[in-house]
DNA sequence: GGAATAGTGTCTGTAAGACAATATAGA
DNA sequence: TCTATATTGTCTTACAGACACTATTCC
């Protein structure tokens, strides 16, 4: 490779070519959960074309160049164009950059972990994929042996939101509008897969300051129970303290 | 573009032609901390070329898409060229990804960052830097105005090594083979911009259980001290509680 | 003894854990 | 009334904060 020497910045970008060096592939995948029928659930596509071909995977795609503007960007587009509604809540997550984990060969993906409520969302399995679905995530697993490395990329996603939900407010964004602080411990005891203290529970939530009475009940069966919602332009509460008794590596 | 279909996976690979595809440039770019003169010091290297010439970053480069196997392959291939040592801390912070931080176009960029022991470095600026040096971070802020948008990242970095200490050990990765507690208290001290209680430190670390009392003392000027070094084989301890007072966002 | 730094004792405050007690519904 | 679920009371425990006190060195 020749190399020419340039006198000022504007002149260097000017001759630049985006050829002359080799890239490796660049993805971003979206971990996208929710909770409904007692578990937490993560959305998987079905796989349309080589590599693995009709293996399931997660929410996932290559960067538009020309349209999207940041890494968040792709992710978002992709969830949207899947679900048809925008996630309260996307984190980034990890980036797993490796020589093997693509048979095409060097590969980069970032991974986002979203949490969305279930509630009006109809999937769409759209261009790329020949079906979409659900998958209950049961004891750390699902049941299908996932494309790519994306097994072990849920397993990370699972254990960054378990850990988080330890000091966080996170499970709120998996909530519909109105909800009974019931409902949100439950949710809570979903994804940590263990009873919490109803009294510190409450004591907890009472203190991050994050949702607001409506004056409505809700009766299922027994006594009723007050139905709260988040107070507007909240954002995500940190805990000073963990939940305790809790994995914490 | 044509679209041909293929009858297996293998078929598919062996025709997979990767110059079809626009890629993102994509890149490592790794913070290393240490500690000395009562400051937070980060590593920088002045550029040698476009862009940005004899611009001040932060320690980066490009994935060797034949050697390195992994993107943390990328991040201690760079530090160790730079520093000549392995470092005992290296954590994957952020990837950032946009068209527009790079003049040459759409770029992605993964942050780690590292812990270093000031201790036998020797600075070496290698191939692509015209110098290299440690810049004092006082008060959020270094005094030079870096490439690309390496201000920010390094900004994200220390809110996110800030945010750690406050329930990690991860101080004890800038600590020399033996240290006194006192050392240890004066380097999240300086990380964290503000003194802390004595008492409270000294039970904090004793419950972490991270270290192992030698039988020497240290003597400075008045009374001796006792050195500690860290235990073997002992991981980052994370803190059930915070230590309290201090940013929480 | 006085100054400086290392290290301890101990009281207070906050929030979590445990679990008993009370409240409100339907049957 | 009995049962189930919602909600509160309150005692204990763990650990951080505050700060006084003791210990060991040099001068």
């Amino acid at each position: 490779m020749i190399e020419k020497s340039y006198s000022s910045e504007q002149e260097f970008l000017l001759n630049y070519n985006p050829n002359l060096y080799d890239r490796p592939s660049t993805s971003v995948d979206t971990v996208i959960f929710t909770v409904f029928d007692k578990a937490l659930q993560v959305l998987l596509v079905q796989r349309d074309d080589y590599p693995f071909k009709h293996k399931w995977s997660l929410v996932g795609g290559f960067i538009d160049l020309e349209n999207d503007l940041t890494l968040e960007d792709t992710a978002k587009r992709k969830l949207e164009e899947k679900t048809g509604v925008k996630t309260p809540y996307l984190e980034q997550c990890l980036t797993i950059g490796n020589k093997s984990r693509d048979p095409r060969g060097w590969s980069v993906t970032t991974i986002y972990f979203a949490l969305l409520t279930y509630e009006d969302i109809e999937l769409k399995a759209g261009k790329g994929a020949i079906d979409i679905k659900w998958s209950p995530i049961i004891k750390e697993r699902i049941t299908d042996k996932l494309a790519f490395d994306h097994d072990q990329i849920l397993k990370l996603a699972i254990e960054r939101l378990r850990n988080k939900v330890l000091y966080t407010s996170l499970p709120a964004y998996l909530m519909p509008e109105k909800f009974t602080l019931r409902d949100l411990q439950t949710v809570y005891e979903i994804i940590l897969d263990r009873t919490l203290e109803v009294k510190s529970f409450r004591r907890r939530i009472a203190k991050a300051d994050i949702l607001e009475e409506t004056s409505e009940m809700r009766q299922d069966a027994k006594r009723p129970a007050r139905l709260y919602r988040l107070k507007e332009n909240i954002h995500t509460h940190f805990f000073l303290r963990n939940i305790e008794g809790a994995v914490n590596n």
